[in-house]
DNA sequence: CTGAAAGCGCTTACAG
DNA sequence: CTGAAAGCGCTTACAG
């Protein structure tokens, strides 16, 4: 039988009330009386309810984390972060893999809610309407990872998708490359069509033109990336670089462009983004994105939190761009 | 302001306890009735609190997860195959991070019992009697994952790391390997010591001695995985073979072997356990032992959510030993 | 400084 | 088939 605080009001010959106040910690207890209580606690093995004091109180010191899959290292870092930071605040994580699946998202969604989340941190590839209405109608504090809504109605931590992505392709440029092919993710998204954007308008700027067929979709894993590779060394067109959406992409990629003959760098320079902890562990190492993931979960947490606690002005810094870092390594030619 | 059931009930003409019946699809209401009071919590938007349904019912359908590092993608993996099958339960999870610490293990752990979840799954690197202790007192169902009770007084999943480690010993001794240096980490635990029990048993019956000297420990990480390597190395000693107790310090090994000169296999056999999806796609692929991880999770999370709700015999089956599979690649010569 | 009592939003015997 | 009422384990105004 769990022992519940009337048992310890018992032992301790005091009220519910006062025991529930040492249990909180408020000060107007008398000292002894309090000593009495610690006592009886002890002696019970007394340990509080959260489930009956979230009830009365209206807070679960829950907060909910959608993500589309934990087993990503992308993911899983932004997690981490998000763990750590909640754990300072004295709130816990319910995790929900959402498959970037609509469906599952408003299901999922719908439970958290019901769990009476104090807030939930959305992290996507993707932020569109139906995501938009979806998080506004869920009445509770949201922060976006990863993404943003454009509005600017929702808060969101993130990194400058188009302007990273515009500064590693004008980099590229700069060393010499010109023939450039890209590899993407089939489903699209805000994530991977921002970073198109910043690619392209950095061609452009240098009047390069990129051959739409050089333009490869496919499934965003490490087969993918091989598969679009193949297609585009296929084609038989002249190309100098591949830049990839994310690193396994790019380690796909990277093999491919070995298996038929490619040298990496000297034949064909590959790049990726968001910069695994193995990028710089493979052979050759990975020219990557450094996206913060740590930092924009933790963020993201504190963000939340303090908009649960109305800590600051809700209105203020809702968007936060955190910096990127472009990192070059091996798989790209010095000069 | 949020909907709540005596909304919904004053809406559709009916009392609390009519909706209640409803919602909860208990079949004794007239279907007129339940007509009403579906259109009622449409019209409200009403969604059940299951907070106070889980205060009422003594039981939250949440069930927490003690890992030492979400961020590493073996516990990544587990997680991943965790919420998956709990979802299909209806549960959800809380995910805590222990870092292994056993003072954070015993702080989190009692948050999630003060949070009321209906059992916790333990995923960890070693398991000794002040671990067990403290799982006992919780008094809620408990599963471990990857690591065992030896006594078998709590239930377990994982696979067999001695005969693991042993069959993947002999295999090398078989290929021709004799000169075995091993890289450990320096925390010690059930885990990796049962490897090296394996890894020894094995030596020993191929009267091969195994040099002190030769069995590094340090950070479980790639960087220790390099310095270990590097010890290694300097200590001029015969080595054609290194044993790491992960793929994490087998790559940081591959990458350090390199750096010194050393032709992988042809110099130098490297060997990793837990078989990253990363391993087969690096160069030269690493040799593994691979864990079902995503199984250790799904089966884990089935295991715990059975004995929750008592639907089958607590005692049967309490220990569950997954298969490994050893995979050759080529990080190690083939004869 | 302390306690009696109401109430958080549900579920479920019990009575009809 | 339906409702009134008790109770899950807490917190917190209110009164003293």
């Amino acid at each position: 039988m769990k022992v519940k605080i009337k048992d310890v009001a018992k032992e301790a010959h005091v009220s519910v009330a006062t025991v529930s106040r040492v249990v909180n910690d408020i000060p107007l207890v008398n000292e002894d009386t309090k000593q009495r209580v610690l006592d009886a606690i002890k002696k019970t093995g007394y340990k509080p309810n959260a489930i009956a004091r979230s009830l009365k109180i209206q807070k679960t010191n829950t907060i909910g984390i959608m993500i589309p899959d934990i087993s990503d290292p992308m993911y899983s870092d932004i997690v981490r972060g998000a763990e750590v930071t909640s754990e300072i605040y004295k709130y816990n994580i319910i995790l929900i893999d959402t498959d970037s699946s609509s469906e599952r998202e408003k299901e999922m969604l719908d439970v958290l809610l019901e769990k009476q989340c104090d807030g939930v941190i959305y992290i996507g590839k993707d932020f569109n309407n139906n995501t938009k209405e979806l998080l506004e109608r869920a009445n509770c504090e949201v922060v976006l990872g990863c993404v943003q809504d454009k509005d600017g109605d929702i808060s969101a931590v993130l990194i400058d998708n188009v302007e990273a992505a515009y500064n590693l392709t004008k980099d590229l440029i700069q060393k010499g490359y010109k023939n450039i092919a890209i590899i993407t993710d089939e489903k699209g998204g805000q994530v991977v069509e921002d970073r198109l954007e910043g690619i392209l308008k950095a061609a452009k700027e240098a009047d390069i033109e990129i051959d739409k067929s050089l333009i490869q979709a496919g499934r965003l894993s490490l087969n993918g990336g091989a598969k679009s590779t193949k297609a585009i060394l296929d084609s038989g067109k002249d190309v100098d670089l591949i830049i990839c959406m994310n690193d396994q992409l790019a380690m796909g990629a990277l093999k491919m462009a070995k298996e038929n003959g490619r040298n990496v760098p000297d034949d064909l320079a590959i790049t990726g983004f968001n910069d695994y902890w193995i990028s710089e562990w493979i052979s050759p190492t990975l020219s990557s994105v450094r996206q913060p993931l740590y930092d924009i979960g933790s963020i993201a947490a504190r963000m939340l939190i303090k908009k649960i606690e109305n800590m600051e002005d809700k209105e203020a810094d809702n968007v936060m761009i955190l910096p990127y870092d472009i990192r070059f390594r091996e798989s790209v030619k010095e000069n």
